[in-house]
Formats: structure tokens, C-alpha cells, sequence
DNA sequence: AGGTCGTCGATTGTTGACAATCGACGACCG
DNA sequence: CGGTCGTCGATTGTCAACAATCGACGACCT
């Protein structure tokens, strides 16, 4: 009798006004912060965001109260709150972190999975391939990170997705400063071909160390940019 | 440069007044619901709180956003805040991804444990047995939570260490009620004789198992005090 | 000139009052 | 007697004003 999230929209029935300023304003700052129109590092100031925002300065605090304790803001007492900077310590940890929680909702999920996930991770896999090929780099990033999503999801485990949610914030502003950066993030248009079909698959041990590549790959990827990035300090491409 | 955590008070040097009403009332709020003396499913009133902490409701407020976005505390737009309950569900849950990330824990360890590591887990495994034989389970229960997270502290891996966290608010909740419906916890005085054994040795796989077997333990003993709670429901919620 | 200390603008922290919404109680109607 | 609808108290949401703190600038002293 835990049940009914007040935030989730897709509930089937009409919740239509159950809303807030805070909700909306922690989304909408979220999505600004997390598609790079604010940059890492960059401080907030709440009389000049509460003015662009039309409210008060109340449900902004506790809209950045709610973003601080995700992870994404960082808040100095009587000084500023600033969007988190990234450094390659942290590349490396969220990337092994993912490893090891991918590779257990594959563990979770492998016997249970059913019609209806394997049709979602196809769907989820052509939609991002079609973002990857109109060119829309930003919408690339939300469609990779919902293809990931897929397995968390169907496992079922609150917790390990409220996990991923947060590491999902994380990847989001990486990937974000990549785009930035370069113009262009490049995932390459195959590059989850082999990790769909191992996942359609039943060969356990094989999706284990495609899981272990991917990370891999996805790590080294962005860490050559921090590195480049930390080496040449403000520099335009 | 992204470090100095304003909130940590272990840092050296004497960053006395640091300090903000919020995160005053946050860490008193959250003691006490992880304590066990406001029970899970209450609700929470503000102007009632407010009045108790001798504070506005503003900082009350953002207190109690962080609380929400911890997972300890429920939030329904209009109507009230609640402190969470527990099902079975959510300690399957936690128990399976508490084994599957000490078990990451130790694996990013192992290499590297030095002697500072094994004197701490030694103090604390004596600091735990000492509190069970002076009968004080409050304070066991704190001292059980601080021997688990010697390891993922010394693993230096603060995404890891962030999860541990929020893992340990909700053991913490268990646990509290568990002590107070039964009056007694019960730890037995060699629970951990095993764990810091191994710990300390140099056989990974053997540490493997143990997690795994005292992880079931532990889920076994909650889960069995739960289904005897909701076969009796006690009040309302 | 170099360093120290006071002052000031900017920003966050806090407060009390006011508005919107919810849930329940009770009157009213069939 | 059962059900529906309006009203009302309680609670949360929002706002604008005020206080505390910080960081930097500039005057002052040596």
C-alpha cells in the first residue's frame, strides 16, 4: 500500500492538475541544466532565476533543495549554488558503477524476460538509431540513455532504478559538455547492434562481457575528452 | 579543484559556524525518523514541526524536501508529508542490491587493502560486539551500519559510497522498527566473526559467499518480522 | 609599496502573512 | 433511509519583506 507516485504521468488515468511550481520549476531547471543551456560550473542565482521562472523565490529554493540532493547542484552556504563540474575521477567511477549495475539487472531481469521487453529494447533501439540518423545529436543522448533504460525498468527494482536515475543525471551532463565541446558527439550508428542482440539472446556470460566492452568503450570515450578539455582550458573548436 | 565538502565536519581545520537552519533541521528530522521515535506512515505537519524546532516553515521546508529526496520521507502535493513504510518488496530489494555492491565494494578493494583498512574494520568489529553486550541495540544498530561501510569508505569511490547512504537510511528504518515491535533486535554476538575474518584474509571467493550468505540471513530475519507485522496490521496509515 | 582592516554591494537565509487545495462532516433531497 | 452536494476546518503552497553572511574593493597605516 506503498504504491502511487504523485510524479509519474504515464499512471492511466487522468491526474491532470496534480502539480506545483517546485515540480515544475525543478523540472524545467533539470532539463536546462542536464541539455547543457547552463553550464557546469556556472552559478544560480535565485532573485534572477526566480524573475525568468515568474515566481517567487520560495519554491525555487526548494526546487534547487530537490536538484542539490540528485546530485547535479552544489550549494554553498550564504555563498551560491553552482551545477556540478566533472572530472575524469568521477567518469571512471559512474562508468564502473554502471557496469556493475547493468550487469546485475541482466542477472535480475535474464529469466523473466518476456514479449513485451524484448519489443520495447527493439523500439527503443530503432528510435535512437533514428535520432543518430537525422543528425540530432541532443535527442541521441535521451534516446541512448532510454535504451539503457529499457532493462532497468523491466526489472522492476525500485531502488535499482531509482539508482540509475541518478546515474543517468550524471551521463546526461557529460555527454551534454561533450556535445558542447565538439558539436558533434559521435556515437557511432552500430554501436549497440551487438549489445541488442546479446540482450534478445540466451547466452548470459556473453551479454556479462559486452556489458564490460560497452562500459568500457563509453568510459575511455569520455575521458580522452575531459582530458583534452582539462589540458587545454577554453578553447574553441 | 571540485573538492571541499562544505558538510563534511571531519575536514582538520576548524570550520565552526558553518551552519544553516535546513541542514540543522534535516540531520535532526532524519535521526529522528532512522531512530525509530516518529514510527513510519505518520504524517508529518509543518506549522507542527516548525513550532518544535522553533523555527519558520520556510527552512522546515526545505528540510523536508532533502528528507523526500532521500527516500525516508513521501510527499503528496496539498495534502501531507509521510515517512515511508516498509514492505517486503523494498527488503528484497535492498538486500539484493546490498550484496550485488559490497560484493563491488570488495572486488575495487581487494588490491588495495592497506593496514589502516583492517586496523578500522577490526575497531569498529570490536566497537559493534561491544555494544551488543552492553544490550544497547540502538546503538548496535548504528555500529552494525558503521562496520558494513569501513569497506565502502576505504573504497575512496564516492558515487558507491552516496548509494551506501541512502542503502543504510532504509536498513536504518528497518531495523528501528523491528527493534521496536520486538523490543529486541537480536544480533547474535558472532554474527560478524566470519565476515571479519575474511574480510581481513586474502580468499575473494570465500569473501563472495559470505556476503552472499549473510546478506540472505539478514534479508530472511527482516522479511520474516515483516509478515508477522502485516499479518497483525496495528493502526492505520 | 605592501599589507591590513573597515565598508559596502550582492547573495543567500529566515520570517510571517496570505492564497489554494484537500478531506470530512453534515445538511439537504430523492 | 441512502446518496449527493455544499461548507468548513486543516494543511500545504506561495509571496514579499527583512536579516545574516560573504567576498571584494578601497582607504589607511607602516
Amino acid at each position: 500500500m506503498t504504491a502511487r507516485r504523485a510524479t509519474s504521468p504515464t499512471d492511466g488515468f487522468p491526474r491532470v492538475p496534480k502539480d506545483t511550481f517546485r515540480s515544475r520549476i525543478a523540472d524545467s531547471l533539470r532539463s536546462a541544466i542536464l541539455g547543457g543551456d547552463i553550464a557546469p560550473g556556472s552559478q544560480l542565482v535565485e532573485t534572477t532565476l526566480a524573475a525568468q521562472f515568474g515566481v517567487s523565490r520560495g519554491p525555487l529554493r526548494e526546487a534547487i533543495r530537490q536538484l542539490v540532493e540528485e546530485g547535479i547542484l552544489e550549494a554553498v552556504p550564504y555563498t551560491g549554488t553552482y551545477v556540478i563540474d566533472i572530472s575524469v575521477k568521477d567518469v571512471d567511477e559512474i562508468y564502473s558503477i554502471r557496469r556493475n549495475l547493468e550487469t546485475f539487472a541482466f542477472e535480475q531481469l535474464w529469466d523473466r524476460r518476456d514479449e513485451e521487453f524484448r519489443t520495447e529494447l527493439r523500439r527503443r533501439h530503432e528510435a535512437l538509431t533514428a535520432t543518430i540518423d537525422a543528425g540530432d545529436d541532443k535527442a541521441s543522448i535521451l534516446a541512448e540513455l532510454s535504451f539503457h533504460g529499457t532493462v532497468y525498468e523491466a526489472t522492476g527494482h525500485s531502488f535499482l532504478l531509482t539508482i540509475w536515475h541518478g546515474l543517468r543525471g550524471r551521463l546526461q551532463l557529460y555527454w551534454a559538455a561533450h556535445h558542447r565541446a565538439h558539436g558533434l558527439r559521435g556515437p557511432r550508428r552500430d554501436g549497440h547492434d551487438d549489445y541488442l542482440r546479446l540482450a534478445l539472446g540466451n547466452d548470459l556470460a556473453a551479454m556479462r562481457n559486452e556489458i564490460e566492452s560497452h562500459m568500457r568503450r563509453g568510459a575511455e570515450q569520455t575521458k580522452a575528452f575531459l582530458d583534452g578539455r582539462e589540458r587545454l582550458p577554453e578553447r574553441r573548436a
